[in-house]
DNA sequence: TTATGTTATGAATATATATTCATATGTTGA
DNA sequence: TCAACATATGAATATATATTCATAACATAA
């Protein structure tokens, strides 16, 4: 085995580890995902927007200051990856954040903001 | 006021809030920026590989196969946005997860997955 | 059923960015 | 300084995806 660095033993182990511990393709393009979804400042405006509770579309399109369309396309977006979840009322369709868990990375994602 | 919904008055006070306490776009487009680096399956990988503690570039392609022209562009793109960070050891360069931040987001994103 | 309001979607365009190859830069020891 | 190794980077290509426009689909009330 060719030796890479100074550290070798070390770096060895760490390489064995990470390797063993890695998840599976899928999972990993899972949470990759996820947090792409998540990037897209249109798509955090609305989620931040959301955190609130739960809006309707055009209501949401007025928070964000955006276009129905593109909003409702970001909507599919963020439905289609368990993000947010809708329910319909009457006429219109009501969407909100459908677990803490993205709620508490946008707001470690704050807080890290915060702390440079 | 053009009436919206059925839900006027509850959206209407989210609505309000939502944009009083919408970051700016800047802060907006830094997380979002952070979030989208975390995001590319590529660069997630190798902060996982990265939790168990630095390694040289060497150390993390083996770790997560990949070539090390990639891995240097990824671990670049990595350090402009402070998710790691680097330092110089003789020949080579270490590199590690830069903020506890990132493992939280990373763990919170894992169990997520886990949940479902 | 029809008119109206609300949300969703298909297609096209524009833009962003990951990867690769080739090569440059930087570090150490002889 | 030179040779060998480690890391970084520029340019080109390929791919992905956000937004827009136009329109479809759906729900309600009359």
């Amino acid at each position: 085995m060719k030796e890479v660095c100074e550290r070798e033993d070390e770096h060895e182990a760490r390489v064995k580890a990470a390797i063993e511990s890695m998840p599976s393709e899928d999972k990993i393009a899972e949470m990759g995902a996820r947090f792409k979804v998540i990037s897209e400042p249109s798509r955090l405006k609305i989620l931040l927007a959301l955190s609130g509770g739960e809006l309707c579309v055009e209501h949401i399109a007025k928070a964000v200051s955006g276009q129905q369309s593109a909003v409702s396309h970001q909507l599919k977006t963020l439905k289609d990856n368990k993000i947010i979840k809708g329910r319909r009322d009457g006429k219109n369709v009501l969407y909100s954040v459908s677990d803490w868990h993205v709620l508490t990375m946008i707001n470690v994602a704050k807080e890290h903001l915060n702390c440079e």
